[in-house]
DNA sequence: CAAACCTTGACACGACAGTGATAAGGTTTG
DNA sequence: CAAACCTTATCACTGTCGTGTCAAGGTTTG
């Protein structure tokens, strides 16, 4: 039986048992279950205990900001529409007749939005 | 002058004024300075200040996480450790001797520490 | 020069993250 | 079978995010 209860595997990381349940949830680490539903650790998920506690400690990155890297790299369209945004700012117009630049900016705005967005952008509509 | 006042800008961008301080000094967009310290929004920032609006709004995203993708993106250190620790998922040990495996991932986190978060464990060290 | 802006700093408040403790009930094991 | 686990759910407390508001003081402008 090469897997630890909660408990231990609490003991081993560092983490307390309410953690590991936690981190669990927020869809970072999952352990797998005995029959019964007990939690089972194994080495890998051990691993990933000792290694989430470290890039914790030494990046300063809180385990909501960790899952979120999740999403990102999950999430196809999200990091598509994290990265426009980012791409975007360098787009400085250079001449647009005075009095216009405002509204330009609206179209712009329009524009990119189709753009890059996707099928997001069902969801935002007229709101 | 082609640059809107906090107030003007917080009117056409949807945003508070408030609000627009609080996005600058995330990080997020920085508005330029006029001589006596004036907060001045010109096209590029009043499109980027509709566009994370739109941003947070259609990916559910919090201000938080767009300034967390930010520092993702200037940070490479950072990024490194964060993909580090996600790579590091599949490399499940199949055969290590029965009593020998917990003490194994003991040893592998620690080469992998060395080997991934580089400069970043100076700061780590023994404690 | 007074009204209407702007600045930074602070208090306040609801929502949520992170974490412990505790309750009510099922499982494993000496 | 009782002790020592486990489960989920809930209450509670601290800290931070997102946001408004207000204070004290500088700037711009009719």
């Amino acid at each position: 039986m090469d897997a630890l209860t909660i408990h231990e595997a609490a003991q081993t990381t560092g983490w307390s048992p309410r953690m590991l349940r936690y981190i669990e949830n927020s869809g970072l680490i999952e352990a797998r279950r005995s029959p019964s539903g007990y939690r089972l650790y194994g080495p890998e998920e051990l691993q990933r205990l000792r290694t989430l506690r470290e890039l914790l400690d030494s990046s300063g990155m809180s385990l909501q900001e960790v899952g979120f890297a999740l999403r990102l790299r999950r999430d196809e369209e999200l990091a598509g529409a994290v990265e426009a945004w980012f791409e975007a700012e360098p787009a400085r117009p250079e001449h647009v007749p005075a009095g216009d630049w405002l509204n330009w900016e609206q179209e712009k705005h329009q524009r990119l939005l189709a753009a890059t967005t996707g099928s997001i952008s069902q969801l935002t509509e007229t709101r």
